[in-house]
Parts: C-alpha cells; sequence; structure tokens
RNA sequence: GGGCCCGUAGCAUAGCCAGGUGGUGCGCCCGGCUGAUAACCGGGAGGUCAUGAGUUCGAAUCUCAUCGGGCCCA
C-alpha cells in the first residue's frame, strides 16, 4: 500500500474540509455518487424550503445538517435519492425587507413606484439569497441538489400551485366569502393565522356600560381591550348557565342599576369605586336572552343608532370579568361565527390600513389606536372603570405591527370539511418521534379552520381565478397552457403586474379580469412534494415517486410546513404527501433560552465553523441530544467533540508511519481493489485482542444500523464516539502498541496492520454519512488504487456474523476492569506503571471473571506490567484478619467482663479465630484463669493485608497487587526509567522512528548503576535503538558524557541520572 | 387559558415505556504514562433525580398538582 502517507499531528477541520471540498469538485464526486445509485430503488425526500432571507442560523444549519446525514445514509445503502434542494422564496418577508431598503411605508407608495420595478427587486432579493444561502450549506458538508434547487418563483413551480387550486375548486372546497380574518393594518393585507405571532403588551382594560332600553339608569356592564371596537358593536353575549345579578349599585351618593355576573358583582363593583351595593334579583343567563339595549356611542356613530343591539346567548363566555361580552362580528372571529348563527348585522367600519371609513362617523379617517383613546373619552359616564392589562397579543410576523381582526372578503379553502380525512393520513404516517403525530399534530388538525389564502400583496403567486366584471363567474385555470389558450395571449411570467394584465372573455359576453390577490405564502410550499417532481408538466416521475419517503422539519412546522402539504395534498391527492416524518427541536442558547437577535444570543453556523470545522459542528449537533429535543447550544460541549475528532485524528495516523516503514499492502481481492473478506479468513489465528476489536467493529455497526432506522442519531453518534475513545483509543491502539514497533517481520505485526486497516475502513464508512469531510480524508489515504474513489460511493457493508464474539466482548470488559482495579492499587502503594510488580491476585468467586483473566492472560499480565496474574478464591487465602469485638453482644452477654473478653479477643490471632469460629461455630477464650464461651455473633473481622500488598475492587473481584521490590525488579524499573528518558531525548532531537543513536548513562548510585548495567544494557540498546551503551556510576567517565550531542540531568525518585546521545552516523 | 415536549452533580446527557444499588462525558482535585506527544490514561470529590402529594413493601421511573423552560395555539 504505498499510497499511504503520514499526515500532519494535529487535527485540523479546516485543512481537511479544504481538501476535501477541493477533491469533490475537482472529481465530481458528488455527481458521481449520485449516478452510482441511479437506477436502484428510489428514496423521495422533500427538502422543506427554507426562506430567502439571506443568512443561516444555527437551527437551519441543523435541519440541513439531520437530513444530509439520514441521505448520506440511505445512499450508502444503495437507493437511488431524490435529494432536491428547496427555496420558499414569495412573499410578505421579502417584500418588507424591499420596502424597508426602498424607504417605502405603505402600499400607495409601491404602487406609486411601480409593482413591475417592486417585483424585480423581490425577485433579485431571493435570487442573490438563495445562492448565498447554498453556499453556506455546501460549507456544512450537505450534499443535496443545490444547482437544480425547486424555487417557489420558477413558472413550473407556480404552475403546481395552479393547478392545486383548480382541483380545490373542482372538488368544491374553494370558496369566496366575507369573513373576519386576521388583518395586518401596515401591510393592508390577510394574513394568516400561521403568520401571526402572540408577544406582550399593554392595552387599556375597560369596563364599559351598556344602557338598557327604555329603562332609566339601568346598564349591561362589559369589558374589553379593544375600545376602537365599540363603534361596531351589535350584541353582547351571556353565558346560558351562568347566573347574572341585577344590582343597585351607589358611588357618591348616587344609585344605579347594573347587570353583570353574579360572582364577579364584588370584584367589578371594586374597580367601578361603588361604596355601597344591594342585589335586587338574580336571572339565569338564558333568560336573559332578547334584552335590548342601546350602543353609549350612539350620538358619536350615525350607523349605531340604527341598529338593534340585544342580547345574545354563548357558550364560550367565560366567568371573566363582567360575565357579559361585547360582540363586533366585523372585529373578531368568534363574533363573526355568533353572529353568523344569531343573524347580527357584520358592521366593520374600519379599512384596509386600520383607519376609520365614514361609516365611523366622527372616528372616520382616524387609526383605530388613536380610536382607543378617543372612545374612552367619548364614553363619558358610560365608563365604569379603566386600566390597564398586559396581555399576549397578535402581530404581524414580518413588520411586528398589532393585527386588527377585519370582516373582509376572501378566498378559502375548506379545510375544515376535510378534517376526518387529515386525521385519518396522519395515523399512516411514520411519525418519529411518535407523539409528533399521534398527539401534537393530531390536535392541532383536530381544530383545523378554514384556510384564508389570499393576500392583498404583489410578491407571490398569483391566484389564478379570472373572475367576470359583467356577471360575476369566475374560472380557475390549472396550467400556464390553459391561461394561454382561453386568453389568446402568451404567459411569459405569471407574476403581477404581468398576468394581471391578461383578460379572458367571458361567455356572458363580458371580460374576466384577474382577481388582485395572490397566494398565502404558505400554499407555495404546500405543494411543494409534487412541485419539486415537476408535476403537472410532467407525470412520470410524479407517478414513480409520490409521496415522499422522508421529510423533517422543526417542531414549528407542525402547524406550517406538515399542515399546509397535507392539506394541500389531501385536496389534490386525498392521500399524505409523506410517509414518514422527522421533527425536530429548537436551536436554544446554553440557559435554553431562545436565540434571538434582541437577546444577542445569536450563535451563528460560521463561527463554529471557522473555529473548529463543520465536521466539529455537524457531529456536534447530531449527538448533543435526541433530534426531537430541544438543543441547547453549548461551547464547552462543541470542544469535547473537536477533541474526540482529534483522538480520532491520533488513532488514524498513529499505524501509518509503521505501515509505511513495512510497505504493508491490504489483502486484494483483484489488483488493487480490497478484500474486506480476507480478514474473515484469517479470523481463527488472529490474537484475541484483534478478534475483539472486530468483533465490537462488527457489533458498532449493528447498532448504528439500528439507530439509523429510528431516527436516534445521538445514539447512532454516540456509539461512535464511544467506540473511537473506548475501544479503539484507550484500549486496542494501547494492545497493539508494542506489536507496531517490532522490527522483525512477524506475523501479529502484519496482523495488527490488517485488523487496524480493517477497522478504520469501517469507521470511515459509518463516519460518512456524520462527518463526510474527515471520513472522506482518512478514505482517500487508505484506499486502494482501484477501490471506489470516495467513501461516499461506497456501499454499506454488514461485517460478517462470524466476527460477532459476544464472549470474548464480555471477557475484554472483565480484563478493562482489572486493568483498572491494578491502576487503583497500584496508585495506593505509589508503584508507577512503569516499575513491574511480582504478582497479581485476582480473588473471585465469579465464573466469568475467571473465565477472562485465564483465557486472557497474556493481556492481562502484559496491561498490569506484572510477572504474573493468577486467579484465588474468595476471600484469598493471602489475607490476614483481624478480630474486632462487638460490644452490642458482648456487653449484654459477659456483664463486667465485657472489657476483658474484648480485651482477650482482640489478642488473639484473627486468623486462627476466624476459622475456628467458621468451622466450629463457637470457640473458647481466656479471660484471666477462666475461660468463656464466644460466638460468631460477638466478633467481627477485618482484612489485613499482608505487608507490601495494596489491593482494589473490581466488579465480582477483588485484585491484590504484591508491589515488593527485588533486586531484579527495581533494575528493570531503573532500566525503563533509563529507557524513558533517553526516549525524551530522542524525541527532543527529532530522531524518526527508525534513526540510531549512541548513548551513555551515568547513575549517582553504584548499586543502581550497576543493576541496570548488568540485566538491563542489551534490553535499553534494543528499544532505544542504541549502537553503543555505556551505563556507569557517577564521576567514572565524564568524558564520555560531555561529548554528546544532547546532555540532560534527571532526577529520578532522587537519585540522579545524566544522559547524552548522538546520532549514528552510521546507515541502518 | 389549552395541547405537546423538556426539567437528573458547576455544565451537558443516560436511565423513565416494562418501579428494586442513579450511570456517562466535560470541568474540578490528585496521580500515572510518554515511539498518538502543544497528545493520552487512571483515581477522587461532587446528586433534595425541579417542588409537593398519592399509588406501592419499594418511585428518577407510575398518577395528580405546582413551579420553571421550549414549540404551538386561544
Amino acid at each position: 500500500m504505498d499510497s499511504v502517507e503520514n499526515v500532519e499531528s494535529t487535527y485540523s477541520g479546516n485543512d481537511v474540509e479544504e481538501e476535501v471540498q477541493e477533491f469533490w469538485k475537482r472529481q465530481e464526486i458528488y455527481r458521481k455518487a449520485k449516478e452510482r445509485r441511479s437506477g436502484n430503488r428510489a428514496y423521495f425526500f422533500v427538502d422543506g424550503p427554507p426562506y430567502t432571507t439571506g443568512y443561516i442560523h444555527l437551527g437551519t444549519a441543523w435541519n440541513k445538517i439531520l437530513k444530509d446525514c439520514i441521505l448520506r445514509y440511505r445512499r450508502l445503502q444503495g437507493l437511488d435519492v431524490l435529494d432536491r434542494a428547496g427555496y420558499d422564496m414569495h412573499g410578505l418577508p421579502i417584500e418588507v425587507k424591499v420596502e424597508h431598503r426602498l424607504g417605502f411605508r405603505t402600499k400607495k407608495e409601491i404602487e406609486a413606484f411601480g409593482i413591475e420595478p417592486f417585483i424585480e427587486e423581490c425577485r433579485q432579493f431571493a435570487l442573490k439569497n438563495k445562492d448565498v444561502m447554498s453556499d453556506q450549506f455546501r460549507r456544512l458538508g450537505v450534499w443535496l441538489d443545490f444547482e437544480d434547487a425547486y424555487q417557489t418563483l420558477a413558472p413550473e413551480y407556480i404552475e403546481a400551485a395552479w393547478w392545486t387550486l383548480k382541483r380545490a375548486d373542482e372538488k368544491r372546497v374553494l370558496e369566496q366569502g366575507y369573513r373576519v380574518v386576521n388583518w395586518c393594518p401596515r401591510c393592508e393585507t390577510a394574513i394568516a393565522d400561521a403568520e401571526v405571532e402572540y408577544e406582550d403588551v399593554s392595552d387599556p382594560s375597560i369596563f364599559v356600560k351598556f344602557p338598557l332600553k327604555g329603562k332609566e339608569d339601568e346598564y349591561l356592564v362589559i369589558w374589553t381591550t379593544t375600545p376602537w371596537t365599540l363603534p361596531a358593536n351589535v350584541a353582547v353575549a351571556v353565558n346560558p348557565q351562568f347566573v347574572y345579578a341585577r344590582v343597585a349599585a351607589t358611588k357618591e351618593g348616587d344609585e344605579e342599576i347594573l347587570w353583570m355576573a353574579d360572582d364577579l358583582v364584588d370584584q367589578v363593583l371594586r374597580k367601578g369605586r361603588y361604596s355601597d351595593f344591594r342585589i335586587l334579583s338574580k336571572v339565569l343567563g338564558s333568560e336573559m336572552s332578547g334584552m335590548e339595549y342601546l350602543s353609549p356611542l350612539a350620538m358619536r356613530v350615525p350607523r349605531q343608532k340604527k341598529i338593534p343591539h340585544r342580547v345574545v346567548m354563548a357558550d364560550f363566555v367565560a366567568m371573566e370579568n363582567t360575565g357579559i361580552v361585547h360582540i363586533a362580528p366585523g372585529h373578531g372571529w368568534e363574533d363573526y361565527v355568533l353572529g353568523l348563527k344569531e343573524g347580527l348585522e357584520v358592521f366593520c367600519p374600519v379599512d384596509e390600513s386600520g383607519h376609520f371609513t365614514d361609516e365611523g362617523g366622527a372616528y372616520a379617517g382616524r387609526d383605530v389606536h388613536e380610536v382607543n383613546g378617543l372612545v374612552i373619552a367619548d364614553l363619558g359616564d358610560h365608563l365604569l372603570a379603566r386600566g390597564e392589562i398586559v396581555h399576549r397579543y397578535g402581530h404581524c410576523w414580518r413588520c411586528k405591527t398589532p393585527i386588527i381582526y377585519r370582516a373582509t372578503q376572501q378566498w378559502f379553502l375548506r379545510v375544515s370539511e376535510l378534517r376526518e380525512r387529515m386525521l385519518e393520513e396522519i395515523e399512516r404516517v411514520r411519525w418519529f418521534p411518535e407523539w409528533a403525530g399521534s398527539a401534537r399534530f393530531h390536535d392541532w388538525v383536530k381544530e383545523a379552520r378554514d384556510w384564508c389564502i389570499s393576500r392583498q400583496r404583489y410578491w407571490g403567486i398569483p391566484i389564478p381565478i379570472w373572475q367576470c366584471r359583467s356577471c360575476h363567474s369566475y374560472t380557475v385555470f390549472g396550467t400556464l397552457a390553459e391561461l394561454s389558450e382561453a386568453s389568446g395571449t402568451e404567459v411569459r411570467d405569471p407574476h403581477r403586474p404581468y398576468v394581471d394584465r391578461i383578460t379572458v372573455p367571458c361567455r356572458c359576453g363580458g371580460t374576466m379580469e384577474r382577481v388582485q390577490d395572490i397566494f398565502d405564502v404558505w400554499f407555495d410550499s404546500a405543494v411543494a412534494s409534487w412541485a419539486t417532481l415537476r408535476f403537472p408538466a410532467r407525470r412520470e416521475e410524479f407517478e414513480r415517486l409520490w409521496p415522499a419517503d422522508f421529510i423533517t422539519e422543526g417542531q414549528d412546522q407542525t402547524r406550517g410546513w406538515f399542515y399546509s402539504q397535507l392539506g394541500a395534498s389531501i385536496i389534490a391527492f386525498d392521500r399524505s404527501p409523506y410517509r414518514s416524518v422527522l421533527m425536530h427541536g429548537f436551536a436554544l442558547d446554553a440557559e435554553g433560552r431562545k436565540m434571538s437577535k434582541s437577546l444577542g444570543n445569536m450563535v451563528t453556523p460560521e463561527e463554529i465553523i471557522s473555529k473548529f470545522g463543520a465536521d466539529v459542528l455537524r457531529l456536534y449537533v447530531l449527538s448533543a441530544n435526541a433530534p426531537w429535543d430541544d438543543l441547547k447550544f453549548n461551547l464547552e460541549g462543541v470542544r469535547t467533540i473537536h477533541r474526540t475528532l482529534n483522538v480520532l485524528w491520533n488513532v488514524y495516523r498513529f499505524p501509518l508511519p509503521y505501515m509505511i516503514l513495512d510497505r504493508f499492502s491490504p489483502p486484494a481481492m483483484t489488483e488493487g481493489v480490497w478484500d474486506c473478506m480476507a480478514m474473515a479468513k484469517e479470523l481463527p489465528r488472529l490474537p484475541e485482542e484483534d478478534r475483539w476489536i472486530l468483533s465490537r467493529t462488527a457489533s458498532l455497526v449493528r447498532e448504528v444500523e439500528g439507530y439509523m432506522e429510528s431516527c436516534e442519531l445521538h445514539r447512532a453518534t454516540r456509539a461512535i464516539m464511544h467506540f473511537i475513545l473506548e475501544d479503539l483509543s484507550r484500549w486496542y491502539i494501547q494492545l497493539i502498541r508494542s506489536r507496531m514497533w517490532l522490527e522483525e517481520d512477524v506475523p501479529e505485526k502484519g496482523q495488527a496492520y490488517r485488523t487496524i486497516y480493517y477497522v478504520l475502513r469501517y469507521l470511515a464508512l459509518l463516519m460518512g454519512p456524520i462527518t463526510p469531510y474527515l471520513a472522506e480524508k482518512m478514505y482517500m489515504n487508505l484506499k486502494m488504487a482501484h477501490d471506489p474513489e470516495s467513501v461516499h460511493m461506497l456501499d454499506w457493508m454488514r461485517p460478517d456474523e462470524a466476527f460477532l464474539d459476544p464472549v470474548l466482548e464480555e471477557d475484554m470488559e472483565v480484563v478493562r476492569q482489572f486493568d483498572d482495579a491494578v491502576a487503583a492499587a497500584r496508585q495506593t502503594a505509589r508503584r508507577k506503571l512503569r516499575w513491574p510488580v511480582a504478582e497479581c491476585i485476582v480473588s473471585t468467586g465469579d465464573p466469568i471473571v475467571r473465565r477472562a483473566i485465564a483465557r486472557l492472560n497474556r493481556i492481562c499480565t502484559c496491561r498490569a506490567n506484572s510477572r504474573r496474574v493468577i486467579l484465588a478464591d474468595s476471600p484469598w487465602e493471602g489475607l490476614g484478619w483481624r478480630a474486632i469485638a462487638q460490644m452490642k453482644t458482648i456487653g449484654p452477654a459477659f456483664g463486667k467482663d465485657a472489657p476483658r473478653v474484648k480485651e482477650a479477643i482482640e489478642r488473639a490471632d484473627g486468623k486462627v479465630l476466624r476459622e475456628v469460629l467458621a468451622g466450629d461455630g463457637a470457640t473458647e477464650v481466656h479471660v484471666g484463669d477462666t475461660a468463656v464461651r464466644i460466638g460468631p455473633a460477638h466478633v467481627a473481622f477485618d482484612e489485613v493485608l499482608p505487608e507490601g500488598f495494596t489491593s482494589a475492587n473490581m466488579k465480582n473481584a477483588t485484585v491484590y497487587v504484591d508491589a515488593r521490590l527485588t533486586p531484579e525488579l527495581e533494575g528493570e524499573g531503573y532500566a525503563r526509567e533509563v529507557i524513558r528518558r533517553l526516549q525524551e531525548m530522542r524525541r527532543q532531537l527529532n530522531l524518526s522512528v527508525e534513526d540510531f543513536i549512541l548513548a551513555d548513562v551515568e547513575i549517582d548510585d553504584p548499586r543502581v548503576s550497576s543493576l541496570v548495567n548488568d540485566g538491563w544494557r542489551e534490553a535499553i540498546m534494543r528499544e532505544v535503538r542504541a549502537r553503543s551503551l555505556k551505563i556507569l556510576p557517577a564521576g567514572s567517565d565524564i568524558m564520555s558524557l560531555s561529548s554528546h550531542e544532547l546532555q540532560q540531568e534527571w532526577d529520578v525518585d532522587d537519585i540522579l541520572m545524566r544522559t547524552g546521545i548522538s546520532r549514528s552516523a552510521s546507515p541502518s
């Protein structure tokens, strides 16, 4: 494998990414990876289109990373993945941005500027941002088709929306109606429920007296936070179930009669500062039906004089405020519905811009917010109380203007009629997590209201309805061709204002013109699943692929894209447009708060990438938590991930120099193609640690597969990281280091090369979907000449069953615990790992521990740096015991002799006493001249370690370490101290692995010097690759030291050592 | 006010569905290793499992209520 190269000593995500990006681009890897799967079983993914506002935030990045990870995985599995990216490019947000840029504040300014130049500005804005965002996504390593992204502004896309509306009309769910809608007075348009954002605001909170018709000083008391809607009042509602009181209330000597809910009398009158009251009578709400009253604003709003105000029944009236609700069907949804039921007049004296019309009488021309104050003033004595209230109020999602409710003429889709079908379809979809569908989405759809799809704006898909000026009949055009044919005009660009100019002759002889409205922008993305297949212009792909196999978006899209798509799809095809959905969480800051510009806690993907690289960001967001939980961004967590990838980098580069030195070549099937099956053949001959890591690898692949199937990406990534850190870095690599250093060409070295090569190839494959750059970089260096060009072109391979060895994995786990226990026992003994010990005893009754320690004894001995590792029963017979008198039982039993019994017990040989008690159950001790009988209850025993031993516990066993030194052990200990210093100096001279040196050592202790020299000189020379070495007591040969290139002094456990080394000139 | 989700050491997370000794990582303290080396490893301290009540022999886990956070709605 002469292609393997050494790599930089530290992992730099950005360097790797730059190189890999360059490779992908030069070799057109993305195209090739797709082509490789072309024609295979299809996997149809639909990208939820981000809105083209120009920057991506952490949540957007997370969203695309999730998509990319899953799609890369599917592609490795051989599926032909349809991965067209998409962009949402119409709508109010862009209009608002462009308005800001042009300095406009009203629609009139836009009209004056001209719709044509205005929408062209919008188009340019969207197109530019689309490209910026695509570049940002690419940098994240996201492989979606950005070249051919679907764009909601494209004519073919617009056609899909038109076609869908035509279906709605055919199915008779399209309706034109006069209804109350959310209205933004700044944007002068209806907005959808989904476009309303709720924020806390302070509003007036007023209690108003409505005079009863034909009565003197008798009133119904209502409460409202929108005084400006009082000029449009036509009724009040009471709850038929509630008890209402007729109260005589006194204030400043005057008495008046007030009606309100009985339970609320106290608090209302307190607010109105009444000094006294008495209840005259009580009635049920239902009995108040039909009572008539007058508007207190009749003098200001002439229209009010003609309105027959009355009391109506409504179940939605709550026991709050006064229990009587002011009803203005022109300005409230519930009011409007109630009005329909009761046949109330819909009075709406407010225009598009939120100003009162002439019908508003004294308020004509005034803004609603201004009218709030005027109304309060005009109410005069009819104002019972006033205050301020902070409550949630709806605002326009784009311009943040408080919305108002207005009754207007709009186009609707009667979604409420489709509710049952939608609920049925939800159950057929596979949801991740399950409750996203069964609970959350289900509950939302259950409440679904009709969808107002018309907007009185410019930048959007024009509603393809042409209506006759004379007879008012209308036609919905489903395609551009239909429109061309009917109008005799070629449709170049189906946007406003171009399509507005097209007229169609009506059957009645009149002329049809397009209705002025454009679509709600949510309707654009609602048709994405077929628009992205270029339906209806093309049918073949639609027939073959639709509905989508998978989509994934944030939890906010429950009411957004999950919903709009389902609604549109039920209308168009009567079935769900997606088969499975992963609902992911929101990106929050480290405190769990929403990221927002105003809070200043935004974290941009760029800042993370520039510091750590895209792979680190990817692995972080994928592993930090379950996809459906909110992501609490934590920089420390990102750093930890970076460290993990650095460990992977070290693991990967560790064997490379040795492989290069030995000209290692992986087993090949045919010339230059790796034979991944070869490993299985030599499996029985491999050392245990190799078979173990191969088993772990096989287990890991299975584990990852399972987690990927259930979208548990956090578990998949954590399993991989655990493997890298625990199994590979902290264990396997440690076990095979010495095998890598072997000079001779021995079989176990080749086996180690082949094994680690195999593991790294698999790891690169597994990590392809997660860290596509690093995986590619590893693969580029490891692959053989005729292997697939890219790690992303490999086929998912599941290792042979034969590799799985659960017993071996279990045994190795025991050994790792043993290893930890030995380290702990050594720490107690203050015996460094470098120093050998004579013996480790594993005392246990557990058959698994016994099996493991026996079978993997070679590894135990080596890891423990012990001459022997042996098994012993539990408790270990080498232990001593100290008898401890149990005064709780001795006291009552022996009375005043107790202290002397205690003394006798503790004087006895604990070990003997214990054996006797265990055997006979009782024995005698001598107290003075008499012998007394004692039993097990009177004595407890403490372990006593033999001199020089320490111990530590592991699971189901105790490890005893004999840390006593012998001259032989001491010699090796010091020898290893010498080796370590000479190696350190080699490093300082920057020598490479194969260089030789000349070395000399002076030890300031004649005994130690001769111990090391006599037994270990040759071994030291071998280890440090020395051609010559003198080991002498201090002062014997200073000249030899001073001649060296590098000299150093060391303090080794209070013994002074001087060392000197030089490069050996002779070639190796 | 309603629906869904979340709350476990300084921080982040596992365990919860199927009740029985609360794991892990980072950080911190102490030590080790040194041919992966501006790395790596071991040990230790650190927890009212948000709060309160209930079910149970036994609750982080099941139930209810409350508090805090998130998304969505009214």
